[in-house]
DNA sequence: CGGGGACTTGATACTGTTCAATTTCCGTGG
DNA sequence: CCACGGAAATTGAACAGTATCAAGTCCCCG
């Protein structure tokens, strides 16, 4: 296709996979979309439940997700567990094993998925000579590390409520950049996963959900979700206000 | 100097700047080095207080830090601030700032302290040219992906005591890495601090320090700190074994 | 259609917060 | 050099938010 001589594409239409993070940004001419499709042939697929890779497995490559949906979490030695976050199509995973050669978490698939395998050598290779690639994988990584430092502020001063509209607000987002209802979804995760990421109980979980549900912020039935009053959600539910 | 024919360097002596994150474990030639020293020339001294950059400053460099003590801050609208890092001689700051090209945090001393300031537009383009720093730019991204993600397991399952006994472990291994005692220091930050740090109250750090101390873990008054029994704290402490 | 995990809801316990009173220390200015 | 003022830290008591324990319901999957 790069045989017309127009200019190059303002984002990038990854053959192989649903690259939203790796692609949309970069401005790329047709023969190093060529190279970068090269990269990202790898595919395979996993079943709900299965692992794509496992804490202490060696480092060799990322994974874009094309779908599907991910969760990762690290491990403590005594069993303690942190979900460390949901990932869904277009996102990568993988960035933590760069640091030490092997991945230090967990990514379990929480619905049947697809991911594009990306070695981590030849991307960087590529990226040698790419700057705009480059530019775009520092991106990538740095995003990861304002992600977590926003869930560290999250953590580390929100209540269990504020969390829980926090993040029901982050899904709405993502979904609606998918080009999803930002207001109605289905949640692929459990109440104890959920809890896990956001640092609380799933009866925490629960009861709050009830609880925004009694205030007419959402509704909610099982794994299903209606966003009914975003900016209450957004103004952080005080439950002093409604009785 | 690689008219000699002498291996490379194990690790490399950065004239301008105490650089461990950045220079260590890459293996260059000495005119190598010679394009690393040249970008981290540009210095800075920083009193007591001062910031290195605030949030929403446009982003042009990294900063390692040469020798002092700095934290890092994210603040929410409505006041609430969290404390994302503490970081000393040797480390880097503002690795947040690539993915929007504007810091998402302020960074402010907390001694007086001397920076290298690193143009990053010079160190990618230095990076496409060396493999090996390339290499080590992304491990250094990963390596703040990793530590966040502890901080997340930290915040999101352990109790108020056990995120302290961390804390101060991690302070131990940090300053013994440096040739200081592991075991005697002095904290740079106020309980208030630490507090924002592990999403806990100062009270609440005040009162877990006075523990520590009754039950022969450390000995602590007012900034300095002795740490008495590595193992007890490692094991996390509990409250019930000791009455 | 049956079994078991996921979820909800209630009662109670406990960790950590909040409010408040003191004490200690450090830097500043007389 | 000492005195002073204010920030930092400690400690206590009451309170709030969340965890824990427990019982029961709902579904989803086999």
């Amino acid at each position: 296709m790069q045989k017309t001589a127009s200019p190059a594409p303002l984002h990038i239409a990854c053959s192989n996979c649903n690259l939203r993070e790796l692609c949309l940004p970069v401005n790329l001419t047709g023969t190093e979309i060529d190279q970068l499709d090269d990269l990202t042939k790898l595919k395979h697929t996993y079943l709900r439940g299965e692992h794509l890779f496992r804490s202490g497995a060696k480092f060799t490559s990322l994974y874009a997700i094309r779908t599907g949906f991910f969760k990762t979490r690290i491990e403590h030695e005594d069993g303690r567990e942190q979900i460390t976050g949901f990932q869904m199509a277009g996102e990568i995973i993988g960035m933590d094993a760069i640091s030490s050669n092997a991945h230090t978490c967990d990514a379990i698939a929480l619905e049947d998925s697809e991911v594009c395998e990306i070695p981590f050598a030849s991307l960087e290779a590529l990226s040698r000579e790419l700057p705009s690639l480059q530019r775009h994988l520092h991106r990538i990584l740095s995003r990861e590390i304002v992600r977590d430092q926003g869930i560290m502020l999250l953590l580390g001063s929100m209540s269990a409520e504020e969390r829980l509209a926090a993040f029901l607000l982050n899904l709405s987002q993502r979904f609606a950049a998918r080009g999803y209802s930002p207001t109605a979804f289905h949640l692929r995760m459990t109440r104890q996963e959920i809890g896990s990421y956001l640092g609380m109980k799933l009866e925490t979980v629960s009861r709050a959900l009830s609880n925004f549900q009694q205030n007419g912020l959402i509704s909610v039935n099982r794994k299903s979700v209606r966003l009914l009053d975003l900016p209450g959600l957004q103004a952080g539910f005080d439950p002093k206000q409604s009785l």
